[in-house]
DNA sequence: GACAATTATTTCAAGCTTAAAGTTTTATAA
DNA sequence: TTATAAAACTTTAAGCTTGAAATAATTGTC
């Protein structure tokens, strides 16, 4: 998914685009995945995770959060293993389904986080350093229109 | 990775760009990875060692692989053994350097390349298609400055 | 109320991924 | 030469990832 186009024609230009777009997330997620690491000794996914639930203090279910991630149920459990074991979140059973368990972070996982994504926003800003700002957002804003668009037919 | 910015304040819209960039590409990625299990059989990675190698008739060494394709060593070897195992890929030992092999397709990998290729090209044109060609240059260019200028450092 | 279908989650097997340590071969240099 | 370092790979341990099968709880439906 990483080489190049195998022949000329029509729709190349999509088909290096998407070339492109794959070679540079690959790249910058390397990058993150390296300097948290080795400043956090945590990893994406679990920093995946508490993003996540940063930005929801009442909690998320498991459903929630693979539906968020854009990953499978049975890895959003295995990651959450071992937060709860790491002591950064908490899975709480609910009294109305018990089937379902709300996920929360912790004091520490919060604080843990807070600190993590300060490093990692640099981080991001740093290795973003050669688009513009202006471009950053004409970026934005096309895949945007590509996601919704897309998604709405799945 | 995947969730949105925590806070508000300058360099925000780089860290929104990766945030889109990174969901957009998962989500490409995941469908395509669907496609090639359903279809052919096989995964991604798979798929893209052949594609680099496809691309190198005379062959590709273990380390060619891994660089070219942004990953490491290590990965290389699990994925080619069992491409080889499968048939669809050679190592041959060289006599020259014996610590290197040369990585080839073998005659039934080379077809078998060559129909999930054309498959795959659809299947972007057909995900990305609601970016414009025009637009698909453009954010390419983008792209492609971005990735020369970064990687120029390390 | 039974009971089938649905929903939420976990478990499992296979494969992908990395970083680090180990092996073999080649290059360097005293 | 003969160490010593460097290079190309492989192996290993830990963790990530998926799709499919298994569990458990809830929601129709009769």
């Amino acid at each position: 998914m990483v080489a190049g186009p195998t022949s000329v024609g029509p729709g190349k230009d999509r088909l290096r685009l998407w070339i492109r777009l794959l070679r540079a997330s690959r790249t910058i997620e390397a990058e993150l995945r390296e300097r948290l690491k080795k400043e956090f000794d945590t990893t994406l996914p679990r920093f995946d995770v508490m993003a996540a639930l940063y930005r929801s203090p009442e909690g998320m279910l498991m459903s929630d959060l693979s539906r968020f991630l854009l990953v499978s149920n049975g890895n959003v459990t295995g990651i959450v293993d071992r937060l709860v074991s790491e002591g950064l979140v908490t899975r709480a059973r609910r009294n109305g389904d018990r089937r379902t368990s709300m996920v929360r972070l912790t004091e520490e996982g919060s604080k843990s986080f807070a600190a993590m994504a300060a490093a990692h926003e640099g981080w991001v800003g740093e290795l973003l350093g050669t688009v513009s700002e202006d471009d950053a957002r004409r970026l934005t804003g096309m895949l945007k229109s590509f996601r919704s668009n897309w998604e709405g037919r799945e």
